[in-house]
DNA sequence: TATATACCCGACAAATTTTGTCGTAAATAG
DNA sequence: CTATTTACGACAAAATTTGTCGGGTATATA
């Protein structure tokens, strides 16, 4: 449980590079992929999504790549998560609640607590703190 | 991420039920997967595992079954998924720490301390804490 | 305008993990 | 002895993750 998936690992070890250059200054996939010895088409992707989200802007074409978009301290862990990996919940009835197959579930409620203390966690947490 | 298996879930809703049983009662996992609507072999495999962990205690036979072999404040759910479901971490570093793909890895101190939170709500959330 | 660079995106294949089933064994109550 | 119930490994099916490929579009520069 709790595992993150390698995408977002990759997208998280791009984010943070991303975090240190300096103002303007762009990266792009390629450097990022070799630097870190990641597939490289399997990060274009996750930075394609956290650029569709806002997350990150991408400028196309030669000295093209990416930078941040937003304030490091503004991208919490709960919407990077979910922008890459979908709704993070311990279980999918805290999403979807049509469970018709335990209708005599006895867990729900207790597994929404823990399910929220978990999301305050990371909503709490923003890129800022994993850069440092 | 952070989602649970469904093994693990079966057995937590299974943990409930077993809480729920005045004292030397026993529930099978024929009835227990009949009235939760859950594959009896798959829930058959979680409960051995717990078994074999001392959480739940086994009688063989006739009348046999299941019950809570400690209290539930004891059974905290660190120990819980990592009965059923292996080490809890986020990342597998966290654990096996001879990862050579990455050794440019910048996220792995953040990623630790992401792991050490989210661990720490676990070990305090006891059976008990489910149950009500 | 042509070219090289870099992002965009969907479809697909391979690998891994989860989920569920089956057969057989061992213990035990009656 | 028989019916019940747990124990356990092997296996198959399904789902998910991981990685690849082949096309796009935008753009800087010559």
């Amino acid at each position: 449980m709790l595992k993150i998936t390698r995408k977002a690992e990759y997208a998280l070890i791009a984010l943070r590079h991303l975090n240190g250059l300096k103002d303007n200054q762009l990266a792009t996939v390629k450097e990022i992929s070799t630097q870190y010895e990641i597939p490289q088409e399997l990060l274009a992707k996750a930075l394609q999504q956290l650029a569709r989200a806002k997350v990150i802007h991408a400028t196309k074409g030669p000295y093209g790549g990416y930078k941040l978009l937003t304030d490091p301290n503004e991208i919490n862990m709960t919407k990077f998560f979910e922008i890459l990996e979908g709704p993070m919940g311990i279980m999918d009835c805290y999403f979807d609640s049509d469970c018709n197959q335990l209708n005599a579930c006895n867990i729900r409620t207790p597994i929404n607590r823990i399910n929220d203390s978990i999301r305050t966690i990371f909503d709490k947490l923003t890129l800022a703190d994993i850069t440092y």
